[in-house]
DNA sequence: CCGCAGATCCGAAACGTTTCGGAAAAAAAT
DNA sequence: ATTTTTTTCCGAAACGTTTCGGATCTGCGG
């Protein structure tokens, strides 16, 4: 490996003039600069980025803190479509993106605020945490780095967040199918130490309320974001709510396999059962019936969150709240019980 | 950031001694060592990897270059389990994972081989790159750093490569279909730039040939492997060979595409028209009808891609094959013309 | 001929570690 | 009491860059 020495040296010059010749600086004579370049391609010189880094403080790297990349996150492809946004715009703007060997299955020994530290990562995007998890106040208490946090409310001088509106959305969700007459709604929920669920849970209030229809918490069953949890749920609901003739899921993966236990009991959606779930996976419009869903924009979010970042960096927002819009779409799923 | 100097200065002892103390040799005192780590804990000491990799030489990072983490790519999650393959044995083994900011849109200017260079990392694993890109040659050619490929079968002295095996996973789709009676079978190929549209084609072929049924190039259609494209060349294939029973498409999206359009000219799957594809992508099992398709394991060639790697760095290996085998998953998309 | 500005270059320090080769002190062996 | 060994420590160099503060040289106006 040729270093700016062997080149300084060939080249009968300084390190000092290799250095600024090389980044362009003005205070070198265009044919020393010249010989410089040349003497570099011969030597086949590749510039030390750690050298570098250990010097100007800076790395060009964004820590990625993805609890959620794992086989399981295949189907509903979240973690992925956040990670293509923010691929996307940290390659745009020219930083690598430093994915951290997070292992879930024994417990971490290091705290994520350390990894970022040591690794020298300029800023840090974390998803797919808990709300339990034991390490994210240490994050959102430090200070040495900033940090955007993913569908986890929380800010601070260095932490920043962004979220899709998951009351909102799942009061519209709700809203229409009490617009389609329904009465009796029941929802598969996530689990209680996800934000998204504590929001979503308070959406399906809002509708009723809205509506004045009286909440019932025997209702909402739990189905821990699984699609087995959320057919094993549906059993649950039939079994106990025989009149309900609707199910609000918070989550597509769920709904999928609340259609599941349907079918298998001989239900039909939207027949016997209306079912509406949220975060448009893939599969939700490829399936049978296709499924009414509420959209969520996961590249937007990457795609903004690393925005996000970069202009705190930069020192260029004052800004630590991005709530992302959804979208109801309506396909096969529901039905409306006062048309015929 | 308290660096080892300032634990030194303040437990008064000599930088040496702290290095030795925290990295746990034993030619320090336990008296010191315990001093030293509580003074470590005091100043919230935390090692610069950035420091420790230049004389260290070693970054324990993989640089990964997958030029097809994007947007498209969600539907067939190809890209994101074989990341999530990796991201679990580096994981286990204690490596993190660069993520080159490859910008597919204006062309690179640096190569994959400049980016691991600059950037010491220790190996890289390379996917979702074209037979005509530019910058794989150098790659074999390169000799600074192991490097495995995934679906590219070149190799070089610290190059290797893992694929599943496409040419023996289209003979036995296209075998399935003989089986089923089917003589005139089309194909809906990807591109000519990817090894394995080239594999399946010949895979193709060979199934043919056994079943001595003559090859008809005639009968074979690129389609990018978009839906899109497997939607158009189900247009081609239904105007020029209306008597073709099935269709054997290189890709599940290609193969939804191709519904796409019987669907809305009236044919039935399977009834009009047998298919099946290749992936075995999420929506397979989920699409109606349910698709026939060979399934390749993505998440293991990550995982088994990221051992290979590491087993080459470690010189554990002198592997530089690794082939996958696939399986022919029967559902509702082919019909069996021998049985009524 | 002097002084000065601009152009071009360089020495040395710094970044935060690791590690080699040895030194001092304490313990053990003679 | 002397030598040898063991234990515990440290100085200094090295890794490959960037950058600060000059130094040297050239040409020009006065």
């Amino acid at each position: 490996m040729a270093t700016i020495k062997d080149i300084a040296r060939k080249a009968g010059v300084s390190v000092t003039t290799v250095s600024r010749a090389l980044n362009g600086y003005d205070d070198v004579n265009e044919t020393t600069r010249k010989k410089i370049k040349q003497v570099a391609e011969e030597l086949a010189y590749s510039p030390n980025a750690v050298a570098r880094s250990l010097v100007s403080k800076k790395t060009r790297t964004i820590g990625l803190i993805i609890s959620d990349i794992n086989r399981a996150g295949a189907k509903d492809a979240f973690a992925y479509e956040v990670l293509c946004g923010i691929n996307d715009r940290a390659g745009d703007l020219n930083y690598d993106l430093l994915l951290f060997s997070t292992n879930p299955s024994k417990q971490m020994e290091k705290s994520y605020t350390a990894l970022c530290k040591e690794r020298n990562v300029e800023g840090a995007i974390i998803s797919g945490l808990r709300l339990d998890d034991p390490y994210l106040q240490e994050v959102i208490d430090q200070n040495s780095f900033p940090c955007v946090l993913i569908d986890i409310p929380r800010t601070g001088d260095n932490v920043a967040y962004i979220a899709s509106d998951s009351r909102a959305g799942a009061a519209t969700a709700v809203q229409h199918l009490l617009d389609y007459g329904h009465a009796e709604i029941a929802m598969i929920n996530g689990h209680d130490q996800a934000y998204v669920s504590r929001e979503r849970l308070a959406g399906y209030k809002d509708a009723l309320e809205q509506a004045n229809v009286p909440f019932r918490e025997e209702l909402v069953y739990d189905g821990g974001f699984t699609e087995d949890g959320g057919a094993e749920a549906m059993y649950q609901i039939l079994l106990r709510h025989p009149q309900a003739t609707a199910v609000f899921c918070a989550s597509d993966l769920m709904a999928l396999g609340a259609m599941r236990t349907l079918e298998k009991t001989g239900r039909r959606v939207p027949g016997d059962i209306s079912i509406v779930g949220f975060d448009d996976i893939n599969i939700a419009s490829y399936c049978s019936p296709k499924l009414t869903t509420i959209r969520q924009d996961k590249y937007e979010m990457g795609y903004r969150g690393a925005q996000l970042l970069i202009d705190m960096l930069d020192d260029r927002t004052d800004n630590r709240k991005v709530t992302l819009g959804n979208q109801l779409i309506i396909r096969e799923s529901t039905r409306n019980l006062r048309e015929g």
